[in-house]
DNA sequence: CGATATTTGATATACCCGATAACAATTATT
DNA sequence: AATAATTGTTATCGGGTATATCAAATATCG
């Protein structure tokens, strides 16, 4: 084994390392869906915002339009989602979950819960699973 | 603004979110001497661990052996490091930072200690710096 | 010893993400 | 009415990550 030296010190190399073994942890948890995270995101966030475009769903992911229109192909592709002309504006899409949509985000959110999540506190533990979360919204925004 | 939902609550979220605000801090910071946050984690390993192989290094970043080739090629273009044929096993190459390269390290230390870590601390305080810094090498190890 | 398997660095390649430029259609501005 | 801005889209580029494969060198084992 090799010394890691300041790296153990260093918080962006734990962040990414901790991260991509999330990521790696949700996508098996939620495999029998095959949800990646971030198309579990657009389906949480068209779910607590219904009536937006592409534009605002994909702004508040982070995510740059020309690169959530693949994405959106795909989720529509499975009938998760639809786009649909809004009448108001005629350029813009408004996202809809299908029905299907939301029974499979239904059960991704179980999945997330019961699987994902909880592993993760039973890992640190509720307190520190807590504190942990809050240090990284806190990070994610004022940073 | 949208309502993000059960996406606060999301661990995977919020990390992903605080990982690209650190990473993009970090290169700020060591933007003078351009230096990657996978970069600067060779330049270290280079230093703790001398005498080691592309394999070996490459494999305690979790970089595959592949891909680690072009990034060396980058850093000896530079002149930060420098591969010697090793003569016990003539396939493998030991990596030795040059004097230009342990010149870099040290500057690159201290802007990531003055600048990126310090900033970090001030956001969060040490304490929970040192809590954050523990628990991300908790599931970075034990996830 | 000699044949076979393994290891090391390297190349080629493919895929996914993220970023930018440009475009047609539509709407806003002036 | 003319011009500017917005929306979704396409094309494209670069970076990071993954696999298969290769030649050279070494290790293993009959």
């Amino acid at each position: 084994m090799l010394q890691l030296g300041e790296l153990s010190g260093l918080l962006g190399y734990s962040l990414k390392r901790a991260q991509l073994k999330v990521f790696e942890d949700f996508l098996r948890c939620v495999a029998p869906l095959q949800l990646t995270p971030a198309q579990f995101s657009v389906l949480l966030l068209l779910d607590k915002n219904p009536g937006r475009n592409q534009t605002e769903i994909a702004n508040t992911l982070g995510i740059l339009r020309p690169n959530f229109v693949a994405m959106l192909d795909a989720l529509e592709s499975r009938d998760l989602c639809a786009r649909m002309r809004s009448t108001n504006d005629r350029r813009s899409h408004i996202l809809v979950l299908t029905d299907r949509g939301r029974a499979v985000l239904a059960r991704a959110k179980k999945l997330v819960a019961n699987k994902h999540e909880a592993r993760l506190i039973e890992v640190l533990g509720p307190a520190n699973h807590a504190a942990l979360l809050e240090m990284l919204a806190k990070l994610a925004q004022e940073f």
